[in-house]
DNA sequence: AGTACACTTGACATCTACTTCATATGAAAT
DNA sequence: ATTTCATATGAAGTAGATGTCAAGTGTACT
């Protein structure tokens, strides 16, 4: 993908403007879990949960261990942590608009 | 747009990932600038610069000063700054891929 | 080797966001 | 008041990302 290559920020920040990565990436922030469990608690398919799973392991937010049968999913907390703060801060600050 | 409200972090990273925004932002970085300053030096017409002002204002990314005809775009440093920050470490640290 | 489970991959339809074009607003000057 | 310049807005076509379905890979167990 010659694309990524070009516009990293571009699939850094796509991949976070999502609705199901998000919630990926917050069911993550209680714990590692498998394709599957997060297919499940979340209610989505698991085919689509993979497709979203890759994207953010290309983007390092989350990495994957093999355990057996399965993948155990793992959030990059050093990136996420910081990143959502700083998204707190600067709604609150600047545009409430987009929240209340 | 109750989408707006009930998603921000949708809207917030979506509006960086955009790559006229983004152009938009880097260019600000040099210093503030009207809506037809910024089509020209960056090549797009002069509505498609309006649109994309817009959401940037909405997300507290610009903000905007009326100066006789002009309105003068200028950046909101204290957001950008740390969040470029921010990703410049992660993609070095994580993600390679992303942009070598 | 064959079955079962966990997960990934690819192709294609669909849905969403972006761009474009035409028109509207607004401020200043004549 | 009307013309001009600067910018915004709305509607509609287009491009791109997302979701779905069907098939494929990989690991363990019997």
């Amino acid at each position: 993908m010659k694309k990524n290559v070009r516009q990293p920020y571009k699939v850094f920040f796509e991949t976070l403007g999502n609705k199901v990565r998000w919630e990926i990436i917050h069911l993550l922030q209680k714990g590692e879990l498998n394709a599957t469990g997060i297919a499940k608690k979340l209610g989505y398919e698991q085919s689509l949960v993979s497709h979203h799973l890759a994207r953010l392991e290309l983007c390092g937010f989350v990495s994957v261990e093999q355990s057996g049968k399965e993948r155990i999913y793992t959030l990059n907390e050093k990136t996420i942590k910081p990143l959502l703060a700083l998204m707190d801060t600067h709604i609150n600050t600047f545009c409430k608009k987009l929240c209340c």
